[in-house]
RNA sequence: CGAGGCGUAACUCAGUUUGGUAGAGUGCUUGGUUUGGGACCAAGAUGCCGCAGGUUCAAGUCCUGUCGCCUCGACCA
């Protein structure tokens, strides 16, 4: 039954022949996105939306359990204010779009379309923060942002994208640095958790923190053709933002000081990193936490008598579960309908037909392993939420974790780096590193692989630093990134 | 922003070499037969040939410009 690389139908681009146009395929045919007249800005249909939302709602939960309140900054930052923070101004100034005019009358001052919030928080907790008593504020906000990339891609790069950024502020550094640490752990826990994506958490180098931070963290996720992707992070600022901004508050001792900041986002980029960590020759792969339908119900020989009751009776015995359900009496062929939901991914499709309905039982087909069984009507309820709640998720997360693990490396010397690379495919490297920038940079120069973080896990893979071979105690995670 | 490729029906593309009535498959609509892996038959509808100039009796086709998309680099969530 499975031909061309085990992709049963031919609709979309096989991901080995090519991995970037199998993901555009997707992206069009599970009807997640659409191009629009503005390049990088693109519409986000229902269907993709509703993986988003579902996002939105988990997360949400998890960050008002850990004591956080969501807020809502204007759009517009004055260029004055953005300028407040010289290694922020000069990290986004190239990338922002500018409101120049309100309607036909050019504006004294120009207006840039936030490209993340920082300054917009600063402006603020500078008017509300005066006491140790006001402190900590832990804020969120769910919007929009706007970036103007060079080159995009559906949910990786555009240049509107929806995300979710956390801004705190705390009265010491330590507190702040727990608050990033937790953040993080935040992160990692939902993606592991309700995405089965396995990340890595670890520390971003110098030259790769964010343009104003103290120390940035993040996860980072191993796509299913090798390259990395940042799924997260998590900054610590100290007190740079607050002396830029002139944010001061009085102490328990009766003097002035500086709080201390931070911020963490995760986009809409979440759905690309599912598309490409879960996705295979058949379409999309979703975790059943974020799928939209969760289980899809094709009746079969749909004009025979019962079958649609029967179907009907199922769908309400699964929606009574508080399961997401569909069911599909569309005139399309049951071969239509099941290439359909797998290219949208659906987790779980229940197959109902005459055959079935005599012997009180129905068909089962996982999504992601394509196990087909037989369940009896009776044990449907029980069977879907054990699927559902644990044998899917877990499988979801061994089969990704064995596919970061395969193509996850240890090397000493560039050039084995490079020939792993070459040889093996892209992938994870693990290797020592000095903690030199002139290292780092050369790294990427001979071997295509930047350093994607300094994992918080740390493994000795040799005493030298991979590069110069002067002493290194660091491990650093190198890999070609999204 | 550098290098390469592509813009013709909703989609995938042929037609461009050599200028001469706008094409195919898929999808869509209607009717019928079907239904356990993208069913079949019949009848239909659908085009500023990316856009703007130019050459020509005549341009999808030739020339100039421009915009957009895709891939690979550099930059970024």
């Amino acid at each position: 039954m499975a031909k061309n690389n085990g992709k049963m139908v031919e609709a979309i681009t096989s991901m080995d022949d090519d991995f970037a146009q199998w993901y555009t395929d997707i992206c069009k045919k599970a009807e997640l996105v659409e191009y629009t007249s503005v390049k990088g800005c693109m519409v986000i249909r229902p269907y993709g939306y509703a993986i988003w939302e579902n996002i939105q709602k988990i997360l949400d939960g998890m960050f008002k359990e850990t004591g956080h309140e969501n807020v809502c900054m204007p759009m517009f930052i004055p260029e004055s204010l953005l300028q407040k923070e010289k290694d922020h101004v000069e990290g986004f100034a190239p990338e922002v779009a500018w409101v120049t005019h309100g309607g036909s009358e050019k504006l004294e001052e120009r207006l840039c379309v936030r490209p993340t919030s920082e300054t917009l928080f600063c402006e603020h907790y500078a008017n509300i923060v005066h006491s140790y008593r006001d402190l900590p504020k832990l804020y969120n906000q769910w919007v929009s942002v706007v970036r103007w990339e060079k080159t995009t891609r559906p949910f990786l790069r555009s240049r509107e994208f929806l995300w979710q950024e956390g801004h705190t502020i705390h009265a010491t550094a330590e507190e702040a640095i727990a608050e990033t640490e937790k953040m993080l752990d935040v992160y990692a826990e939902f993606c592991e958790k309700h995405l089965c994506m396995p990340v890595i958490k670890g520390r971003k180098t110098e030259s790769d923190k964010f343009a104003g931070a103290v120390a940035t963290y993040a996860i980072e996720a191993l796509m299913h053709d090798g390259k990395a992707l940042q799924a997260g992070t998590s900054h610590y600022f100290g007190d740079g933002f607050a002396k830029a901004f002139n944010i001061q508050y009085t102490d328990k001792d009766n003097t002035l000081k500086y709080p201390h900041q931070t911020s963490w986002g995760m986009t809409t980029r979440l759905i690309g990193a599912v598309i490409m960590t879960h996705g295979d020759n058949s379409g999309l792969v979703l975790p059943p936490d974020v799928a939209p339908i969760q289980v899809v119900i094709v009746p079969i020989a749909q004009h025979k008598e019962g079958v649609l009751e029967k179907a009907n009776e199922l769908l309400q015995i699964l929606k009574a579960q508080g399961l997401r359900v569909k069911l599909d009496d569309s005139d399309n062929s049951p071969g239509w309908k099941f290439a359909e939901y797998e290219m949208k991914g659906v987790p779980l499709r229940v197959e109902i037909g005459p055959k079935d309905i005599e012997n009180d039982k129905c068909v089962c087909a996982v999504r992601y392993s394509g196990e087909k069984r037989d369940v009896a009507l009776a044990d449907l309820a029980d069977t879907v939420a054990e699927l559902l709640e644990k044998e899917i998720p877990q499988g979801m997360y061994k089969k990704a974790e064995e596919n970061r693990e395969r193509r996850t490396y240890k090397c000493t010397s560039t050039d084995e780096m490079k020939k792993v690379l070459e040889e093996k495919g892209d992938g994870f490297i693990k290797a020592m590193w000095c903690g030199s920038e002139e290292c780092e940079d050369k790294v990427k120069e001979l071997t295509g692989a930047g350093s994607r973080c300094i994992p918080n896990e740390q493994e000795h893979i040799a005493d030298t630093c991979v590069c110069c071979g002067k002493k290194a105690d660091k491990m650093v995670l190198w890999g070609k990134a999204y």
